[in-house]
DNA sequence: ATGATATTGATAATCATTATCATTTTGTGA
DNA sequence: TCACAAAATGATAATGATTATCAATATCAT
């Protein structure tokens, strides 16, 4: 479990940005590591589970992953050429726990993703 | 154009709540209304660009639709039960707006889903 | 009614994600 | 080092939602 999954992260940390499980797939391949479709997968549902990665999902639903900070934060991504920048939002945080315990909600989590145009694009 | 989307849009207001675009079809077919999967998935898809449904995504990707009153808000849902609230969120748009200007985007959009415990579960 | 145009829906094609399962690797105790 | 158990790998097939195709049908203005 471990040789690969530090090969998948490696490869993500490389790419610097959000990719897919299948462009990882890709990526190893070019460089060298060629792995399993599968095998992909598996690391970066595991990877997802313990926190090390981000998901958010695409407009047509593909996942994608990004090593993640330690630490809350969350996304404003590009539409058009998918830059990322990652925004500290402790606003947001309290805003979503003020709405839960007025509505008896416990244990809230929340996704909260931005979109827009950057300026190049 | 109209025939279709109307009974469609219908049907999930019956609903009540999120549905698929399976699902939606499965119960236009029992309310004896059967139509093609193709014209469902096309209406849903033209009510979401005009904003009359809202979409988010199930962990697996699939995607829901839900009527969506007019203006925006947001959804609280219970993780257990599913009972969603409609949440109004003014703060989270400035706070997204902000940051959108702080970082040179344009034409800003945003998701933002809580998820928790309601007080039953 | 008639022809132009848009809509429908059965069906096939796509494509990401999962499941299978035989093979390989890893770890551990003797 | 050796043998064996347990976990990991990866090629491949299966799944399932979504999209594309395209002939048949409905709509609508003239």
């Amino acid at each position: 479990m471990s040789k690969s999954l530090t090969a998948v992260i490696t490869t993500l940390e490389r790419a610097g940005g959000f990719a897919s499980a299948q462009e990882v797939f890709q990526l190893m391949r070019k460089q060298g590591k060629p792995t399993g479709l599968a095998t992909v997968y598996r690391a970066l549902q595991k990877a997802a589970t313990e926190n090390t990665v981000d998901v958010i999902r695409k407009d047509d639903g593909e996942a994608l992953y990004r090593l993640c900070a330690t630490g809350h934060h969350h996304h404003l991504v590009c539409t058009s050429c998918g830059k990322t920048v990652e925004v500290e939002g402790s606003a947001v945080e309290k805003w979503a726990n003020t709405v839960a315990k007025n509505n008896g909600f416990k244990k809230v989590s929340h996704v909260v993703e931005l979109f827009g145009l950057c300026q190049k694009c």
